[in-house]
DNA sequence: GTTGCTTCTGAGCCTTTTCTGAGATCTCCG
DNA sequence: CGGAGATCTCAGAAAAGGCTCAGAAGCAAC
């Protein structure tokens, strides 16, 4: 399951499947933890359903081509970091990729430090790239699932604990509606107050403020 | 140059697959038990995921460069000694390779029985230096496979016991998930709480605190 | 062969986390 | 004010994760 929860989260859509088994292998060892697709079908879902932090898509996919693939997640407000790969490299292609929302463009073949180096600027844009996200004078740990006050002392959170709270200081001025962090954060269990119950969690370590109730509307990060 | 029981480790990064074989050869003659990969990404895993004694690498490699490689490693606190292959003898290669952290250079073509004598030298100078890996107030022997606790006292360990107990110590800071100790000290053995047990007489053995536990992700050295 | 150590497996038990649901409390708005 | 719906609080069951250990199997030295 979630065993490497601090690792940036990588989507992978990618039809050659050697070209996919190798970029999977450099961005293991580069510390992401990948998922891969095979078709933009299957992206889609892959992209709707699961939490990611960087995505990789190809231009050209089966089923669903990758600009198609791209425009649908955005019209779904997903709202991730996306990098298209293209073998075209005319300037239209570029121009049209970046229309459908692409947040940057490679085109094959590429250095394999040229795809990390893009990579890493895109999870710097995101703030993902750091150790720590900010949370008011306190921050998160993503390494080890951990709040560190100000004063240095250090509170663990469980796993969804800690992806809760991610997921809202990853967007911190949003107002997350309840229904997307049940999907997001605990894969659509049945219980209906499963996020009540973990907000309610996280006050209790770490004080009633952490998280403000936007009445009828959903969560919002507060401050420690 | 190492101690007797078990063979120095070499990693070799070379594209030229005659030289390679050539190389390997003498080394599995001359005692070293050898890995080779033919490009820098396949180096970089292979680097990052096993362990070596010694690392020789080619300067010009396909896909990832073997300064770049070199260079990877060490971002990754990798600290085994590398040895650079060249075929360019130019002062100005020369210094970029030591930059980028390799331990000694030597330009092609060369005789065999001098990359033998620096591949001693560099064992050699293995010894000299970092013999000991830091552990808290501890420290551990990486000859004896001992345990030295501040007071002078020794402890013992068995193969695996210090195996799992230096994977730990060579990156004390970083959260190791179990999936990858597995991995990399008991070679995907079948039981599932392999791990779980070497901790425990490592405990049995040294303490509670030599090994901290983070719930859901994995182990991290903690202070003997 | 016997002894002694190391390695590995798996069972049993304990702890923590996750999830569910139900009652108490609050907020909005008529 | 009062009711409907939203939100909060919490207890307890189920699941997952982790710890401890005994014993079998392997290996090396005597």
């Amino acid at each position: 399951m979630h065993d490497g929860a601090t690792k940036p989260r990588v989507l992978l859509v990618e039809d050659d499947r050697e070209l996919a088994g190798m970029l999977a292998e450099l961005l293991a060892d580069e510390g992401y933890e990948t998922d891969a697709a095979h078709d933009g079908q299957r992206g889609l879902h892959l992209g709707l359903t699961g939490r990611y932090d960087v995505m990789i898509i190809d231009r050209r996919l089966p089923v669903l081509d990758g600009l198609e693939l791209l425009a649908r997640l955005r019209a779904q407000a997903v709202t991730t970091r996306v990098l298209v790969l293209s073998a075209l490299g005319e300037l239209a292609d570029r121009v049209g990729g970046l229309d459908a929302g692409a947040d940057d463009y490679l085109v094959k073949p590429f250095e394999a430090e040229e795809l990390l180096a893009r990579l890493r600027a895109l999870g710097r844009r995101d703030l993902e790239g750091a150790e720590c996200l900010p949370l008011g004078a306190a921050a998160l740990d993503l390494q080890r699932h951990e709040v560190v006050l100000p004063r240095g002392e250090r509170i663990t959170l469980s796993g969804r604990e800690f992806e809760l709270l991610r997921t809202l200081a990853q967007r911190p001025k949003a107002i997350h509606p309840r229904a997307s962090l049940r999907t997001n954060v605990f894969a659509d269990s049945t219980g209906e107050s499963i996020v009540d119950t973990y907000v309610y969690y996280l006050r209790r370590k770490l004080g009633r403020d952490v998280v403000r109730t936007v009445h009828g509307l959903g969560y919002q990060l507060g401050a420690v």
